[in-house]
DNA sequence: TTCGATCGTTCAGAAGACCGAATGACGTTT
DNA sequence: AAACGTCATTCGGTCTTCTGAACGATCGAA
């Protein structure tokens, strides 16, 4: 008899309801640095707000979710802090990619990255920042669109052409003028970054940068490193020098983590 | 009839039952970086298998949970860690902290930090590191205890005796020789912070750092900024003059809080 | 003060999650 | 090869949570 009403709203019967719930809450909370009421996330999330009431009556006592002095605005709390720097530290890529982070950032002298493939975007987990003055914003936990990066057309130049249109959103979002949304364009480069094991980014999704990125091999699929700098610190030529050193610096690492799996 | 089996376990019947599993499970997976069954996770939590299959099914469909390869093993997911993050964008100090801590940052030469009470320990919300080599470790995220720390200090300096004796477990946790476990020496050191407007840490956490805080004022009882170098850098009137500047540092910070807060 | 529009909170019936035992799928040991 | 241990997974009856409407509290406007 559910199946009516829980395939009206696309979900599945296998999800626990108030799970599901706890995590949209979190989710809807940390979407905007929001500070939503009751009333407000209920009529956001479609729930009845009684319902909700209990769970965030459960999150609060446990620090997940802050009240307001007034009462009525909730906010993240510190235990989804702790739980996502957790994550970091649980990783064995992110561990173990410090040192090499510091070598790759010294030898450069610019911004160096890690990232995460997840869905259609990447995910920063660790920065090294540049040594100079001008420099890109970047947070550790932020999120870009793959296919205007270089750390995503790295990841996905390792798939087949029908993995990266399931894979991707189409048509792709254009970010900024240089952003390559031609489905066709958007193949051949990847397949450039496949033959020479690297994949760049002209001002595709910030005017003015531009990056390299190279995929990490040892069963870290998802994963690749890059390096950034302003396009006045960066012609043809020294991003052919950049992309040598983080091909370095990438293959040191699956190294590392080779031997992380293996034992 | 709940009430017998529930008050058995020491539970509100507030709870939502399933919700509460979802956290003790981030929490529970957070803990130390694990990777953990379900089976253990069943029995870490005393739930049983059957149960928690479903949550864990619901947190993994929607990428709260990660299961290895072999299928038998979960760790956190990068949502934890897209949340972790929003929690620090989404909150007024953290983001006013900015300017002001890379100007302490700047004056000092040393590591800065912006911590945050929580129950018995102290996180940090944000630093800047030292320009010297030789330098304290910490990271975002990091807790530690409140009783040991220069920060936590601070912050409960704005409480009474009794307040404090509440809040603290008893006796306090010695976690070098240097730390302060005798009730009366530390109550003595709440009441000369409270009076200097600045409270220290000689080693008391990490041997040969010294460390001096100041709590932030415009309606943010529970944070304080603080200031931390190797005792080889920080003798008693170097203390006095990084006092001096993390004080000033904290009442600009305080003082644009106010302004938030009362627009 | 009074009204109106929020908001959070409560409650009893209805719907769905929870639980224990049984099952199937591995990998390892005997 | 067979038996064992451990693992995730399924299933139906029972009990809890979920729900929607009604309540009470709070604030601002009229």
């Amino acid at each position: 008899m559910e199946s009516v009403a829980e395939a009206a709203r696309g979900r599945k019967p296998e999800e626990v309801k108030s799970a599901a719930r706890v995590l949209e809450v979190l989710e809807l909370l940390g979407a905007e640095g929001a500070r939503l009421s009751l009333a407000e996330m209920a009529s956001a999330m479609a729930v009845p707000k009684s319902s909700l009431h209990a769970v965030l009556r459960t999150m609060e006592a446990r620090g997940w979710v802050d009240l307001d002095p007034s009462g009525t605005r909730y906010s993240l709390g510190l235990k989804a802090l702790l739980t996502g720097t957790a994550y970091l530290e649980g990783d064995d890529v992110t561990s173990l990619a410090g040192p090499v982070l510091d070598a790759l950032a010294e030898e450069t002298g610019e911004s160096v990255h890690l990232g995460r493939l997840d869905g259609t975007h990447v995910v920063y987990l660790a920065k090294r920042e540049s040594r100079h003055a001008l420099r890109m914003y970047s947070a550790v936990g932020r999120r870009l669109p793959a296919h205007a990066t270089a750390l995503g057309k790295a990841v996905l130049s390792q798939y087949d052409a029908a993995e990266v249109q399931r894979r991707l959103v189409w048509p792709l979002e254009r970010l900024t003028p240089n952003t390559v949304t031609d489905p066709d364009a958007f193949l051949a480069q990847l397949a450039e970054a496949r033959l020479r094991g690297w994949a760049s980014d002209d001002g595709e999704n910030s005017v003015d940068i531009r990056c390299v990125a190279v995929p990490l091999g040892g069963g870290r699929a998802g994963d690749a490193l890059s390096c950034s700098a302003p396009a006045s610190r960066m012609d043809d030529v020294r991003l052919e020098e950049v992309a040598q050193a983080v091909t370095e610096a990438a293959h040191s690492l699956s190294t590392l983590l080779k031997r992380l799996g293996a034992q």
